[in-house]
DNA sequence: AAGTCGGGGGT
DNA sequence: ACCCCAGACTT
């Protein structure tokens, strides 16, 4: 059925809601931001969702709310304090955005939630689904929603064969959500959050991207893709993006105890968490150096898979603290980017590790040095800051800022340096 | 309409 | 390798 047909066919949506509520009440998820209807608490969760898979969000949610049980609390922290707390969960955007957006919700709105989905949408982070959530979950609005798994529903639904995130599918796909929960609570027999939330878990559980559960599927009596045997084809499946391949180097740099560091700014990836002193470089002068790579050291291939690898993190460490060769000469190149970026110039440059990750459309092989500032002591350019490295447990770092991290904690090798011009020591 | 922004997990 | 994930925001 076609959907201009279908959004005036009440008996179709009616059995449907039948349908789903039953279902529901048998099948629905229990997950921690379903326990309360508090906006607040709704708020949280469908920040920390977005594009964020329910299985990582937990843990976050359940320190989020113990460190910050209401608005309140969450406008009166500092953004560090925020984004320590979203380490590791990514899109550090949304952690700012929350954070402004309390305050607003504190000045504005004398700390209550708006339950309108157009006002909820002025506040920053909340789009047209967050708004929709919010109202429908928390208030029992009958508001509309389309993320990952009710865009995946509806698409097989309604058979829709444009490009679900094209204008023209997104305007098919949120004009057949409006209907669908439009005064749907007295013949579903659940309200229009758990009606929302009820469509949500269909599309993550039974209606998957690959090879969808329609025997098991409440709602396979009314789906079009199901009909014409077309649900492994639709939606259209989002056009690839290409990989670029990137060298960088990280240099932790040590003036007696304490560590350079640079809030990155606004303009960049990873803005307003800390980082070391971080800049691309080109592949031929990274070939000439030798890095201790994370993944060749050691001879066992066994990598235990949880909790965080430990034989790789440890046999690192090890290569590490007990390599000699690994004091380097850093390329002309890189000195002189230090120099202009930082105002210092360095000595006893020695190779940490390597890290590879991933980001967004980037595949970076990230150089990890560490060395020591000899001139001008203590620079003060670029928005660069010292730091004890003691500190750097409570300043939000990247991903990879993080693990760098780490590996200078379990080798303080230059603990006892401050004074020795002749070259590293080494603690026994 | 297209690009940008993370990181983890699953296959 | 590749795909996916309770999207929002900028250009």
């Amino acid at each position: 059925m076609k959907i201009e047909a279908l959004v005036r066919n009440d008996v179709w949506r009616n059995e449907f809601r039948r349908a789903l509520g039953k279902w529901y009440r048998v099948h629905g998820r229990h997950l921690p931001w379903r326990s309360s209807a508090d906006p607040y608490r709704v708020w949280i969760s469908e920040i920390m969702l977005q594009q964020t898979t329910v299985a990582a969000v937990i843990p976050y949610f359940e320190r989020f709310i113990s460190q910050f049980p209401t608005v309140h609390e969450l406008a009166n922290a500092s953004e560090n304090d925020v984004l320590r707390l979203w380490e590791g969960l990514g899109y550090y955007s949304r952690a700012r955005n929350l954070h402004k957006a309390a305050i607003q919700i504190v000045d504005l709105f004398g700390g209550h939630f708006p339950n309108d989905v157009r006002i909820l949408q002025t506040l920053p982070g909340i789009g047209r689904y967050t708004a929709g959530a919010i109202a429908s979950f928390a208030f029992q609005l009958p508001a509309a929603i389309v993320e990952a798994n009710t865009l995946r529903l509806y698409s097989r639904l309604i058979g829709l064969e444009l490009d679900p995130r094209s204008t023209g599918g997104q305007k098919a796909l949120w004009e057949f959500a409006e209907w669908l929960v439009l005064g749907n609570e007295s013949i579903s027999g659940i309200n229009a959050g758990d009606f929302n939330q009820a469509l949500m878990d269909i599309g993550s559980v039974i209606c998957r991207p690959v090879e969808p559960d329609c025997p098991a599927c409440p709602l396979s009596v009314f789906c079009e893709a199901r009909a014409r045997n077309l649900q492994q084809s639709i939606p259209l499946p989002k056009k690839r993006i290409e990989i670029s391949q990137v060298t960088e180097a990280s240099i932790a740099l040590f003036h007696k105890t304490r560590v350079l560091l640079r809030k990155r700014s606004d303009a960049e990836r990873w803005a307003g968490l800390w980082d070391f002193v971080r800049f691309e470089v080109n592949e031929k002068d990274a070939r000439q150096l030798s890095i201790p790579s994370r993944k060749h050291v050691g001879q066992q291939k066994s990598v235990s898979k949880s909790p965080r690898r430990q034989s790789g993190y440890l046999q690192s460490l090890l290569a590490f603290e007990t390599a000699e060769p690994y004091l380097q000469t850093l390329p002309e190149a890189w000195t002189h980017h230090l120099h202009s970026e930082t105002g210092v110039y360095v000595r006893n440059a020695e190779a940490v590790t390597e890290i590879r990750h991933s980001v967004t459309r980037f595949r970076i092989r990230l150089l990890c040095f560490r060395a020591q500032v000899i001139y001008p002591p203590e620079p003060a350019l670029n928005n660069y800051q010292w730091f004890e490295l003691e500190e750097l447990f409570s300043l939000p770092l990247s991903r990879t800022g993080r693990q760098f991290f780490e590996l200078l904690q379990g080798s303080r090798i230059f603990a006892s340096d401050d004074a020795d011009e002749t070259g590293v020591s080494r603690n026994p």
